[in-house]
DNA sequence: AATAAGTTGCGTGCTACAACCAAACGGCGA
DNA sequence: TCGCCGTTTGGTTGTAGCACGCAACTTATT
């Protein structure tokens, strides 16, 4: 049996919290060099992904095929990622981070990285290590939960209001 | 001293696939009725905060005035807030749930803890709980270390922990 | 044929910034 | 003390830009 109703509710509240965080972070320039912030998201999984192809991306994002169309556009132009054809079949383009997009990757996390254990400078390193480790889990099931079951049905997509 | 900065950069991965669950929640309808997404969510913080004015939930939520105005108007519509003209201060008006928005929000809790209970079903109780504990902890002081929080509540109800 | 990957046109939602109004505040001089 | 005027603050509206979904299309795969 899992968790109480009663307790899973204890996680909405950080949980509505964190998804502000997208401001905090925007108000922060927390974003790469000359690319808006959710292409730099976009580059971001991109690194940790290694070469891939534009669906998978986003599926992963769970965004329309056209956003991330565009989003590698927008790398693309600033050099951040290159295309290169995939042998196997003419359709596709793989994506690949350059070097100068895994260096603003790596910046990027640096900046994130040292925002985080400022504000976090009164903890222990076990703790977080064990909140990393609990979220990074709860993560896991809940995209896999939801993934798979939500994904398969286009009656629920009608426009985004 | 703190926590180390791979410690904390562990933490990066989970946040990032956790700023991607606004998409599935777009997704799974996870909004109140007849109102847009982001309205619900000022919606949930009202509820959560008790009857205060525009500019408190414009500065927690991290957003622009002129953003809570738009959708102050579009709850107001709805009927799931009502304002009040502050008796101290004519230029503010003082805002509040009503019965619909409370009830609103109370279903649209519901609905978001089972759909989480469902995708931890097997975790275990205490578990749920420890992780809620040191996110809501964390989510705590990123905020106050982020932003110079003068959490001034004068009407503080409801304590949601 | 039917399906799949990717692109482009178009409409909408969410947001910030600037300009604006009205109320409140803060002297400052008579 | 009173009254006036400049400044500040809460809120609204206009404008612009980014992010996204959907539809339609092209090209390649099955």
């Amino acid at each position: 049996m899992g968790p109480t109703a009663e307790t899973c509710a204890e996680l909405l509240q950080p949980l509505r919290a964190l998804l502000g965080l997208k401001q905090v972070a925007l108000q922060k320039r927390l974003e790469a060099e000359n690319v808006p912030y959710a292409a730099s998201g976009l580059l971001t999984e991109l690194v940790h992904r290694g070469e891939c192809r534009a669906s998978d991306l986003a599926h992963h994002r769970v965004v329309d095929a056209s956003v991330v169309s565009r989003q590698v556009g927008q790398l693309e132009s600033a050099g951040l990622i290159s295309r290169r054809p995939d042998p196997a079949d003419k359709r596709v383009s793989l994506l690949r981070a350059t070097t100068d997009g895994e260096r603003a990757v790596s910046a990027l996390e640096a900046r994130k990285a040292e925002w985080i254990g400022e504000a976090l400078r009164d903890w222990d390193d076990a703790e977080v290590h064990e909140l990393a480790r609990l979220l990074d889990s709860a993560m896991r099931d809940i995209r896999r939960h939801t993934i798979q079951d939500g994904d398969c049905d286009p009656v629920n997509r009608e426009g985004n209001r």
